[in-house]
DNA sequence: GACATATCGGTACAGATGTACCGATCATTG
DNA sequence: CAATGATCGGTACATCTGTACCGATATGTC
């Protein structure tokens, strides 16, 4: 057995052998969730995408479950790893901390096609937080990590309630993409966005 | 047959015999995504829910893929009459535009407990449309009302952008929500969205 | 009344599904 | 080198899935 927690191989441990077929498999849940929806995933269509034999789903994970479990952890990991990059890049240099804002909702999660698969992923599987309470400690994480690094760039573009504004803002961004997602519509939301934290920082 | 295209028996008709069955049918729909998700939405689990036999469902629906694009239908009919019907009710009244415009978001989107099942559909379904052309355009009806009905209500509250201020606090509400949804956090909205509208007004 | 049609309920079936199992193979340790 | 355990790949199986079918019943029209 490789696996009997959730996701015991990734953490720390020297990566053992298979790791590499590990994130195969969780690539390929990710391409599912975004191309057909969270039902699609099933082990074979896993393992087809991944190019693997079926029974290395059932050897890595646990269960579907699992599967879908460690898919979320990842996507998340990567996500905020880049958005700590970004807001450390943006403290950094001398950016406007306005630009700065909406760029570090916008790098991340821009309306392009290229991207609206995987963003598609992401709000399937945080709307699977909403059910499965193992998950909602991750979305927790994710959402903190977004609404610090908000809050501290509207710290310095002269916010006097960083921390709900870094809420508004967040809410804004996700709930505007969602509905762009859903009518199938897309367009530039930075202008858009720029406004609401122009309004916000504004008042008093 | 009982329904060729795209639900035919609803709109106008005398309402054919076994309409009741085929709304109990689309209830069960909503209340099986609300608890457990899209993909556990089967034919015999939603005849289960219903209290009726496993053909009634492919008697009164074609397809699984019919089951769900009614049962969206259903859920945003009946959204936006309740939201039309509190807009009107706003405007003839004399309530103070800031707080209809939080009233009209908050009385349909409350985070109460009773309504997180059908909160949880709705975002559901609305995901469904990403990858559903013929949902898209129930999608964009259903957030064009929405749109018009606070719009109105920001334009007497003194907005000079009324319908890019309904935007972004639309997209706040959506976006906070389904946040809450997936932490497993509830609190009341409405402060944070006065302070928003508030926002967006005082701009000029 | 009789007839056509809508509705109903039970069942059948081919295919997909999650997962268990088992023997082969590989890397690593002693 | 031997041996031990991780890793792999193939297959089996009970269950669930969507949907088709068919005979029975209810309803409305002449």
């Amino acid at each position: 057995m490789a696996t009997s927690s959730t996701s015991r191989p990734t953490p720390d441990a020297p990566r053992p052998r298979g790791a590499a077929r590990r994130e195969a498999l969780l690539a390929a849940v990710l391409k599912i969730v975004a191309e057909v929806g969270p039902d699609a995933v099933t082990h074979r269509r896993v393992a087809e995408v991944a190019g693997l034999p079926l029974a290395s789903t059932t050897y890595w994970f646990d269960s579907k479950e699992h599967l879908l479990t460690a898919a979320l952890e990842l996507a998340a990991e990567r996500d905020t790893a880049r958005l700590l990059e970004y807001g450390a890049e943006m403290e950094q240099s001398g950016t406007d901390p306005l630009d700065a804002v909406v760029g570090a909702i916008t790098e991340c999660d821009d309306g392009s096609q290229a991207n609206r698969g995987s963003l598609i992923a992401t709000f399937a599987l945080l709307l699977e937080a909403a059910r499965r309470p193992a998950l909602q400690q991750i979305a927790q994480r994710w959402t903190e990590v977004y609404l610090l690094t908000l809050s501290r760039l509207l710290e310095r573009a002269g916010s006097a309630h960083a921390r709900q504004d870094a809420e508004l803002l967040l809410g804004a961004t996700d709930g505007l993409l969602l509905e762009q997602l859903a009518s199938g519509t897309i367009e530039d939301l930075s202008p858009r966005l720029r406004r609401l934290a122009a309004a916000l920082v504004a008042q008093p």
